[in-house]
DNA sequence: AAAATAATTTATAATCATTCTAAACTAGAA
DNA sequence: TTCTAGTTTAGAATGATTATAAATTATTTT
């Protein structure tokens, strides 16, 4: 499996994609891994640069980001704070935030049940359930 | 309860903020009404413009903002795309989520009932519960 | 009530993330 | 190889938010 990326090229093409140079280079970097993980584009970009000798400009990895997430490869996740995180875990599951550090901890899907959920409107479809559970610090802040 | 805004000021009083005119006329849009609401600084700073003959500035919007939402007057919600939702309702709910209109809808909290959870990571506590239902026409997206 | 002070407001500039543009480049088709 | 549509790119434009620093105002002190 390891240098091996057909199956990233097959997936593109299967998308509609063409297999470019940069494409490719950000398949490897975000999916040729063992684990699952969270980023902002800033972040992605950085590790592009330290981790490979390619060069993709901004636009391109704003662009293919998108094109990822639009065809299922990425999830976007929305947190407070101006900031866009993207998840390499594109399969339903729900997260921690720790408002102190601005950490995202993945929670696998089965170890939340909600168990009561109200109708949608009229027309209208669920289709997706996300929790968030955000974090603080044990100790109370007490005030004073 | 018309036309009576005392309440506002011991409010902001018993926060350490300073009852100006430009918060007491924030507090007047926004909490002086049945139901709560949803909406963006831009938002709000239109609706100022519309309701009231006071003139406030963007900056100092923001700040009041901020500064009510750090004193629990209102709820930051954290949407897919770049915008910042504030929500009047302070109390805890959750909210459907129109990913075709942007429309977001109050759940109350007793709808939703999460009935198995994740122990918090070391040291930390779970401060908030939020569960988003996002919604999307009933009509399958058929691919051609 | 006047003066002193500290907080607040404001216009405007700065920053930051994201999107747009249009020219150069490239993958795949003919 | 030539053609074409799709892609990449640098840089400009946009839009939301935050910073700045001077003017104003609320509150406290005299
Ligand atoms: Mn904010
Ligand atoms: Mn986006
Ligand atoms: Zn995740
Ligand atoms: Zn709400």
């Amino acid at each position: 499996m390891i240098n091996d990326f057909k199956h990233h090229v097959n997936r593109l093409r299967s998308s509609g994609l063409r297999p470019t140079k940069q494409r490719l280079t950000l398949c490897k970097v975000l999916f040729d891994r063992k684990e699952t993980f969270h980023f902002t584009i800033d972040n992605l970009k950085k590790r592009i640069e330290k981790t490979t000798k390619s060069k993709i400009s901004l636009a391109t990895v704003y662009n293919t980001v998108h094109a990822f997430k639009n065809n299922g490869y990425l999830r976007e996740i929305s947190l407070q704070g101006n900031k866009t995180f993207f998840d390499t875990n594109s399969s339903s599951h729900h997260h921690f935030y720790d408002q102190d550090t601005g950490d995202l901890i993945d929670i696998k899907n089965e170890d939340i049940i909600v168990s009561k959920l109200p109708s949608a409107p009229k027309g209208k479809k669920i289709k997706q359930i996300e929790v968030t559970l955000s974090l603080a610090n044990n100790n109370q802040n007490q005030k004073k």
